[in-house]
DNA sequence: TCTGCGTGTTAATTTTCTGTTAATCTTCGT
DNA sequence: ACGAAGATTAACAGAAAATTAACACGCAGA
């Protein structure tokens, strides 16, 4: 949250972008204009933008569109729409293309300003941890594990396991050393349970990727 | 923006205490209650309220007092004064102690709901009067709450839990915070009421989404 | 006072997880 | 090829947690 954030706005009407784009410079964004939506995936592209304020309405591509190819670029950056449109539907449509909040115009501008820092704070916080290993993707804060889009549910113990596996990935890791991380001190040192979890996890993930499993 | 605050009231006397406590706590603060200056101190270093409702007149430690030391260990929750006493003179010591607002008695009830809202409001800065999520969408002002455009009429319990688990989307709460956030320190650990109201909410919602349940 | 509603409690039931056991399969040295 | 040690797997039983219904209590309005 130091320095300068950078906004990139996406808004085809030359009056409406001069005056948020002015509004938001005199409350030190440092803001780049795009105006339609082939620009602003191009603009993204090339810049590590903090937050992105996208009008639904535009030419070339309309706002979900855009939404929806930047999420698909695996681009995280915090958007916020932009619209004259109301209805519920079109809310549903921009969440769900991945826009982080929704703001309909005619709108004051300090609710702009107010729903930014919120976006911006909400991101820059605390940014809930990714884990990411090839095609595997570990939402930590949600406990949550995807594989090629598809999520896998998981136990709280395979999920534990998962976590901690993904955490020393590349380092071999004894069952000494698992079982003090994964279970606490009652766990049988006799037991195979631990081979039982991998299995398990192995069978949820159809044997995902192979460097991270082996013996004592 | 109400929903899940916590509120410490320092209040010797039985009656006015029980009688603003229930009155805040009807609008979805949850209270914790102090009876002297020194309790008022303990509390406050073991949680973290976004407001505290400070008494001048005190057993132990009196209210200027309270406030003056909660300063000092840079305790910066936002302080609202209490007292029967209105000599200009002893707002100023109020305001010279730390403390953010001040109210004399008799007061009216709502005045004291508005100038802790405009409290809240300077401390917190803002918060999206809405939150949308899926089809789902949460008037936080007004505490209504609809989905698929019908209105889902729930009490202020289902509503402020509701609300605080919308809030958390995405990440996984435990019970305990849960508890937290939505009940007041009287909450009983070992009771199930938590997953009383997650199922009457449930039932209320018709199992709208999935991903937000879970256990410990 | 009666009544309805919101809040919280309790307990029975059902489902899901966890950990154990044991049988089978690999690997590898001799 | 044989046996042993370790690895893998399936099946299961007890434990833990989730789900649900039913009820008790306090309070506010009629």
């Amino acid at each position: 949250m130091v320095g300068e954030m950078r906004v990139l706005l996406v808004e085809d009407d030359q009056r409406i972008a001069n005056f948020v784009a002015k509004g938001l410079r005199e409350n030190t964004y440092a803001v780049d204009v795009a105006t339609d939506g082939a620009a602003a995936l191009y603009q993204s592209a090339i810049n590590a933008y903090d937050a992105i304020v996208l009008d639904v309405m535009l030419p070339v591509k309309d706002g979900f569109e855009v939404c929806r190819e930047l999420r698909a670029a695996d681009i995280k950056t915090p958007i916020l729409m932009l619209t004259a449109r109301d209805a519920v539907e079109d809310k549903v449509v921009g969440l769900d293309a991945g826009a982080d909040d929704y703001l309909t115009k005619p709108f004051a501008f300090n609710e702009l300003l107010a729903r930014l820092r919120a976006l911006l704070r909400r991101s820059n916080d605390v940014r809930p941890p990714r884990i990411l290993i090839a095609d595997l993707e570990i939402d930590t804060a949600a406990q949550r594990v995807w594989r090629r889009g598809g999520e896998i549910p998981l136990t709280t113990k395979e999920y534990a396991l998962l976590e901690y596996l993904a955490r020393e990935k590349g380092r071999v890791v004894g069952r000494a050393e698992i079982a003090e991380h994964v279970w606490d001190e009652s766990f049988d040192v006799f037991s195979n349970l631990i081979d039982v979890y991998v299995k398990r996890l192995r069978t949820k993930m159809e044997d995902a990727f192979s460097g991270y499993l082996f013996r004592t």
